[in-house]
DNA sequence: CATTTTCTTGCATACGTATTCAAAACGTGT
DNA sequence: ACACGTTTTGAATACGTATGCAAGAAAATG
């Protein structure tokens, strides 16, 4: 049942050669005759064999391991962005070691992290702690801040243009002839929220409005659907809500077609951030602003590629275009005659 | 920038003891006086000393990973099925190593796993071939297969009774007083598609009802769709619908409420299978059957665990109750007077 | 106090690979 | 045939930790 583990010297063994010619034969770029490699290689094959990647990292520093953290998973942003990134990885050689993180523990995790002699670091989510961000930079491993942004640390990061997405929200909600709008917030110390409200603000103030009201979410399923609930609690409404994320704005629909009998967009409209698949489903049909998932990641691979490669650790701060992706949540600007 | 890394030597040194005490100070159940371990500790923290789990698993074969396969994260299901492994194993040392596959590379991540000397192994996806799964268990490393289901294989498995929970779903569908009943099948070859359907049959048959139709999504959004649209293209239509997961349950409802205009559940009643959160969503207000994800996770930890530690590797199969979730997508069982 | 018994400790070694260095093989031009 | 530059090769070593072993220290027993 346990089959004998086999190493490079079995292999050698058997191709009568020595150990060094084939640790040489499984490098990319190595000095091995064609001969001896196919010789090797057929050995290798016979028997089973894969270099250990332990042994490799122990040796040459070079685990081929990326540290991904995350809080939580819930909103399906995330597992799409891990899914992607996993796969972006693998086709370089390098893997995902997953680090889950609670409010508490940030600290050990990443000591964890350290102890598996991580590559880099991607840090994807929006709840991490500032201090947890630099901790990780401090150590010299390249550090990506995904969707979040932390000016005063050593880390790069890619975002999308949370202030631009803000700022077409505005605009959009304004043309579309809304005099009560409101904003629902995530997590009050993500940058990703301040901005998004950064840029919102300044959109509503670009036409002459200011937000007619505010609640904070938290990010969470249950927070936004209390937040939806005060905005909502006096007779007079809001009729327009942009909220910060669409995880949330899912909570805040039903809360208020469910609870309040309310029509959306006839009694009030939606929008929210991030486009997640859901936002198209039939059941929501959510106005949004798409973040670019593919190139953000694109772009944390190229920053994570070039520091490891080059073992220089510079700060690389990707900021990518957003765009509205216009539904049914909202009601539409009026055609200019 | 880059910070000299700090190794159980250099702690050794500051804290005048060998290296070995260092060691021994960082395991659990080892011979050091309590003394000296205070000390080893000290110097430790000083330096931001952590033993590398690189050099230990080199030496002790323990690399504390476990590889986690997947095929897809777009079914909800998955996400939180990692999101709540990956604590519960970090919570006892071990941290996951995430691997997706196509169809294509199956057989070159066995390899991969391999080389990083996983100590154990979940496949967590319906879309997972036989052969990969012998495969895995071949090596002698414990492999659990989760959500799915391999009787010729000597991988253990962890599932939810999907037999039963079909039944639950067919004599549900009776009770309301459904009359054609149609069935939208995952992927055909998937255990967990045979057992749900397999189980729907057999709860029809107990109600001297048989299946009306039947379609195949391949447990894909736009498969869904299409199954679907197919199912409901004639005249007469069926005027309920077990949908072989929830993911594809929500497109089906879409296509159903979007493009044919039918009410749900007035014109037409959809069950699914899983209970992901989507299915709460009002938008949908699934009823479904609730995979106990918790209960299928502590399953998993436990086999691995055991495994693990025994260094046998007996196959173990755990099935765990389905529960019936009623919601609102379905007509109810008139009330019995 | 002498003598076991139990704890601690340091030394040395092993884990499986990558890499340096010097030696050997090879090829080329004279 | 020779000398010379270029590849190719194997022996030896290093990576950072865990652990068997024997010796030393401490504690317990008589």
């Amino acid at each position: 049942m346990k089959r004998p583990k086999v190493t490079s010297g079995d292999v050698a063994k058997l191709a009568q050669v020595s150990q060094s010619a084939v640790s040489r034969s499984f490098s990319q770029d190595a000095s091995v005759s064609a001969d001896t490699r196919a010789k090797v290689l057929k050995a290798a094959r016979k028997l089973g064999y894969r270099p250990n990647v332990i042994a490799r990292a122990m040796i040459s520093g070079r685990s081929r391991l990326i540290a991904v953290l995350v809080a939580y998973l819930d909103n399906q942003f995330y597992p799409i962005v891990i899914e992607q990134l996993s796969r972006a990885l693998q086709e370089r050689g390098f893997h995902v070691l997953l680090f889950m993180t609670d409010t508490g523990n940030q600290d050990s995790v990443v000591q964890q992290m350290m102890g598996y002699q991580v590559e880099g670091i991607v840090m994807a989510s929006a709840e991490l702690s500032s201090t947890l961000a630099r901790e990780c930079a401090q150590t010299g491993i390249p550090v990506v801040l995904f969707n979040r942004y932390a000016p005063s640390s050593p880390a790069s990061s890619v975002t999308s243009d949370n202030i631009e997405g803000g700022r077409l929200l505005a605009h959009f909600l304004v043309e579309g002839g809304h005099k009560r709008i409101a904003f629902i917030a995530g997590s009050e110390d993500s940058s990703t929220n301040r901005d998004r409200e950064a840029g919102f603000y300044r959109g509503l103030a670009e036409s002459g409005h200011t937000v007619w009201a505010r609640a904070v979410g938290n990010y969470s399923f249950e927070g936004a659907a209390e937040a939806a609930r005060q905005l909502c609690a006096s007779k007079i409404k809001p009729d327009a809500i942009f909220v910060a994320n669409d995880h949330m704005a899912f909570s805040v629909m039903d809360v208020l077609r469910n609870e309040l009998k309310l029509r959306i967009p006839n009694d009030i409209s939606i929008v929210g951030y991030d486009d997640v698949p859901e936002a198209s489903w039939g059941g929501y049909n959510l106005t949004t602003i798409k973040q670019p998932s593919s190139q953000m990641i694109d772009a944390t691979i190229s920053i994570l590629m070039e520091q490891i490669e080059r073992e220089s650790v510079s700060r690389r701060a990707a900021v990518l275009p957003a765009e509205l992706i216009i539904r049914q949540s909202a009601r539409l600007p009026k055609e200019k005659p």
